[in-house]
DNA sequence: TCCTCCCGCCAAGCA
DNA sequence: TGCTTGGCGGGAGGA
């Protein structure tokens, strides 16, 4: 009947009854003591008994059949009729029962037993979930605790004690249950839940995980062309993560955590790769992950020993089990993602909108006077509190790294605050590297600064506000939604926040709105800050890598800025690539602190992603001082002017390096160049940073009253004004009241070859020259130019990127200008997905762009949280509350 | 054939 | 030392 040989299957054991004694494993053998009077009862009967796993199953009441499980999922609908069911369990006799069976057995023959036994499916993990579920309610009163006993549960479940703590472990990663002692856990239900994903989203995002997604999206691109890569990337995967073996286990202030010899296998716990799978969900969008993406991360943050494919297999299978249990919770749902190699399995979040963690924000907000730093740091320390924190081992990476945080954000912010020419990190940096006017930053008005840091705080307090109040603060049409449009100011994690949403203020109509950047998007605006640099955007080298077989994929992408430099090495950026040559003081700075980190180092560049972004953080929030003068001066038309001056220079800056990287970039780039470029991660589509600025979204802030100056004035201390009047916003994006109906969309050459597409209002231009400046990609001819137009066509003019004689209008036309080579990506559906990439915002196919269907800006619900959209005939689309959404990518998901 | 994932061996670690 | 936990991977069932 089974397989003979050496070591019977599982399978085989599970149900073998003819060859006893010969299985007698330790745990088997604890839970047939657990349900002792089955095995004694049989085991004078059948033979000397011995197995004792079988036994343990087939005895207790009802047979595995489908309609037991129907019975059982009945019950556990039913209080009711689940207590019920469990009396006449109770009242049958037991023994009688499994007398009946073992008899059955032993009259059946082999196969048509096996056929009574249970399915496959019958037994699966979820199927087992879903019943360990039910014996306990989704929301316990807090007065009266459940306790679970594992001896009860396993035999009242009938299943092995192992599956029992597949699925407890599971549940513990997500705070529904904690362990109490041996044998005995207490049942939180989901009162925690949401606590617990708030705190493994900013964990999450605080470990960069998109970036890491993106990575192995990028490096599966690559094997795509070239196979060889294929080893390279195991080594790269392995090496790049030498430094993440630490891994923690993202504990919640109140739930503590003692699990049982986790100490020693922590590591490699299922809880912990429970919380990273659902992080991973938590910081993607949209929300849909494959397997083997986070099997490649959870391997990734492993030891160096994980590189050989049996412990892929080994995270793949655990990862099911994982799955299995979280979509028994409903907070996952397993997809299809359908690649050129065929269907992957993957599975997408189908579980609460994570919202900014309110407590968190709460503090912070409170704080955000007093000690905004200390504030900062301690709020994350409490969503990421250690392990263990007893035996103070530094095994949980979050402790360390905070603390290193906070060393790192106070460092960063002594050499910003010294730096009296630095406003914000981000634009610091980036005028400081530009070439041409390296000294031009000394000369930026100090308002400017005040601007800057006041966008900076203003996203901050914008955060502080969505969490506070997060319907209020960004109403939107389906409560799901929400996050979406929060996240980029609330949710959004600090990391975003160094981009900065820009604030568009609306005077007319009273509604703000800000460009939010998607991570991605956000990584290659920062790139001007120093921290940035080290990111490893994967997409950027892809294009310079692809015929780099030989390389190491991990030093590539470490490379990037050095080896890619060379080449097309887009992602990077302005400050990277521009950083090596201006040599200014800041980009040599920058320079160092990149070259600093091995480049096979993944987590170190992690870190000082963090170090940038939490500097970048908390840059505003230290800056006590309201955004007063930020906000004043962006209504004083007498600034107005001066402004203009010096943001022109800016954006002739930035110009002029876009020129540079325009014509060592873009140009040379071949088709496969292109092609790679293409590559978007399956569920995290993000454009490569070298080749397109991604779309913007763009975020009413209706919860922003206009007012007037004096209106303001008091109500900045509060952090709401302030965002109305930032409206000149960083050259990035650049910022320009207009009126929702007025929003058209144009491309802007933003920093580099990026084009970004922002809407501009017809009296844009004079708003906001900046913008202007952007404006003038497009062929608009102009109508009688105003003063700053003038200015900037004077020195567009100058500086080559505009021909003589053209004019930049003062009413810009909405127009799609492709730009060069720039634009064949666009269409192109990731490289090896077929969730199809939208392009990033694109340029040269007006047409394709909008193609694009599913935005992966959008909410980080995903598909299911899409707002209505209507389509703008340049593609973009609009949400209902006038929120922009550029068309990014659309994703191919088949459910199961 | 590949995808899923059940099953239980066996070692770490606790009581 | 016995028992609890849980990492791990073989291999079976299902698609």
């Amino acid at each position: 009947m089974r397989p003979a040989g050496g070591e019977m299957g599982a399978g085989d054991k599970e149900n073998e009854h003819s060859e006893p004694c010969k299985n007698v494993l330790k745990t088997p053998l604890k839970q047939a003591a657990t349900s002792q009077l089955v095995l004694t009862e049989r085991q004078p009967d059948c033979q000397p008994l011995t197995t004792p796993p079988k036994p343990k199953e087939t005895p207790l009441a009802d047979p595995w059949t489908p309609t037991s499980n129907l019975k059982m999922l009945i019950s556990a609908a039913s209080p009711e009729i689940r207590s019920r069911e469990q009396r006449r369990q109770l009242s049958d006799s037991s023994s009688e029962v499994l007398q009946t069976k073992h008899c059955l057995q032993e009259h059946l023959l082999g196969d048509e037993y096996e056929k009574s036994q249970p399915s496959r499916k019958e037994k699966s993990l979820g199927l087992l979930c879903h019943k360990f579920l039910a014996r306990y309610p989704d929301y316990p009163s807090p007065s009266q605790k459940s306790y679970i006993c594992l001896d009860e549960v396993t035999e009242e479940l009938h299943v092995e004690r192992r599956r029992i703590y597949d699925i407890v472990n599971v549940l513990e990663s997500l705070h529904m249950v904690s362990r109490l002692a041996r044998n005995r856990y207490v049942w939180h239900g989901s009162h925690n839940l949401p606590q617990t994903l708030q705190a493994l989203k900013k964990v999450g995002e605080e470990n960069k995980y998109i970036q890491q997604i993106q990575m192995i999206k990028k490096r599966e691109y690559e094997h795509e062309f070239d196979p060889d890569a294929e080893r390279n990337e195991e080594m790269a995967s392995s090496s790049g993560s030498s430094e993440q073996s630490e891994m923690s286990f993202v504990e919640l202030p109140g739930v503590e955590f003692r699990a049982a010899s986790v100490n020693g296998r922590k590591y490699k716990s299922l809880r912990v790769m429970s919380q990273k799978f659902v992080m991973l969900f938590l910081v993607s969008t949209p929300q849909i992950v494959s397997l083997e993406v986070a099997a490649k991360i959870l391997i990734g943050e492993d030891q160096l020993e994980d590189l050989d494919k049996s412990k892929f297999k080994t995270k793949i299978r655990r990862l099911y089990d994982i799955a299995n249990v979280l979509s028994s919770l409903k907070l996952i749902k397993k997809v299809h993602v359908t690649e050129e190699r065929g269907r992957k399995p993957a599975f997408k979040w189908t579980g609460p909108e994570v919202l900014p963690n309110t407590q968190d924000t709460k503090l912070e907000a409170t704080s955000t006077t007093s000690s905004p730093i200390s504030e900062s740091v301690t709020s994350k320390e409490q969503c990421s509190k250690a392990l263990f924190p007893s035996k103070g081992k530094q095994n949980f990476t979050r402790h360390s790294s905070l603390i290193k945080l906070v060393k790192s954000i106070e460092n960063d912010r002594r050499k910003i605050q010294s730096a009296p020419t630095t406003p914000v990190k981000i634009s610091a940096s980036t005028y400081q590297s530009l070439p041409v006017f390296p000294n031009t930053i000394s000369q930026f008005p100090a308002i400017t600064k005040h601007q800057l840091e006041g966008q900076a705080k203003t996203a901050e307090e914008m955060q502080m506000k969505c969490a506070l109040s997060p319907a209020e603060a960004v109403p939107t049409p389906e409560p799901s939604q929400q996050p979406a449009l929060s996240q980029p100011l609330g949710v959004c994690p600090a990391s975003h926040s160094s981009v900065s949403p820009v604030i568009l203020p609306q005077p007319q109509s009273g509604v703000s709105y800000a460009i939010y950047l998607h991570p991605s998007q956000a990584h290659t605006v920062t790139t001007y800050s120093p921290g940035f640099m080290l990111q490893p955007l994967p997409c950027a080298n892809v294009t310079g890598i692809k015929s780099n077989n030989s390389k190491v994929l991990n030093k590539i992408t470490t490379e990037e800025g050095d080896t890619q430099r060379g080449l097309d090495e887009p992602p990077k950026s302005l400050a990277a690539e521009e950083r090596p040559e201006t040599k200014s003081e800041t980009s040599q700075r920058c320079l160092k602190r990149s070259q600093a980190l091995p480049e096979t180092n993944l987590i170190k560049r992690r870190k000082s992603d963090e170090e940038s972004l939490d500097t970048s953080l908390g840059e505003p929030t230290k800056n006590e001082k309201p955004p007063s003068n930020s906000s004043q001066t962006n209504h004083e038309m007498d600034n107005v002017q001066e402004e203009i001056q010096n943001e022109t220079k800016t954006v002739d800056q930035n110009m002029a390096s876009c020129c540079d990287q325009c014509t060592k970039e873009t140009i040379p780039e071949d088709e496969d160049k292109i092609k790679t470029k293409q590559d978007i991660p399956v569920a995290f589509a993000i454009p490569a940073p070298e080749t397109f600025f991604p779309s913007g979204y763009l975020i009413p802030l209706t919860h922003c009253t206009h007012g007037n100056k004096a209106e303001c004035s008091t109500k900045e201390k509060a952090g709401v004004c302030s965002l109305q009047h930032t409206a000149y916003s960083s050259p990035i994006t650049g910022v320009i009241p207009m009126p929702a109906s007025e929003l058209k969309t144009v491309n802007i050459p933003a920093f580099h070859i990026t084009p970004l597409n922002i809407m501009l209002s017809p009296n844009s231009i004079a708003a906001a020259p900046v913008l202007s400046n952007s404006c003038l990609n497009s062929s608009s001819t102009s109508s009688a130019p105003n003063p700053s137009s003038s200015a900037l066509n004077f020195m567009l003019q100058h500086i080559g990127l505009i021909p003589a004689g053209v004019q930049i209008p003062a009413n810009p036309v909405l127009q799609h200008v492709p730009i060069s080579s720039q634009s064949e990506n666009i269409s192109h559906s990731s490289g090896s997905t077929n969730v199809q990439e939208g392009k990033p915002s694109a340029p040269k196919e007006p047409q394709e762009p909008q193609a694009a269907t599913e935005n992966f800006f959008r909410t980080p619900g995903g598909p299911n949280t899409e707002p209505a959209l209507s389509a703008n005939s340049d593609g973009t689309q609009r949400t209902s509350q006038g929120t922009l959404c550029i068309p990014q990518r659309k994703l191919e998901v088949s459910e199961d």
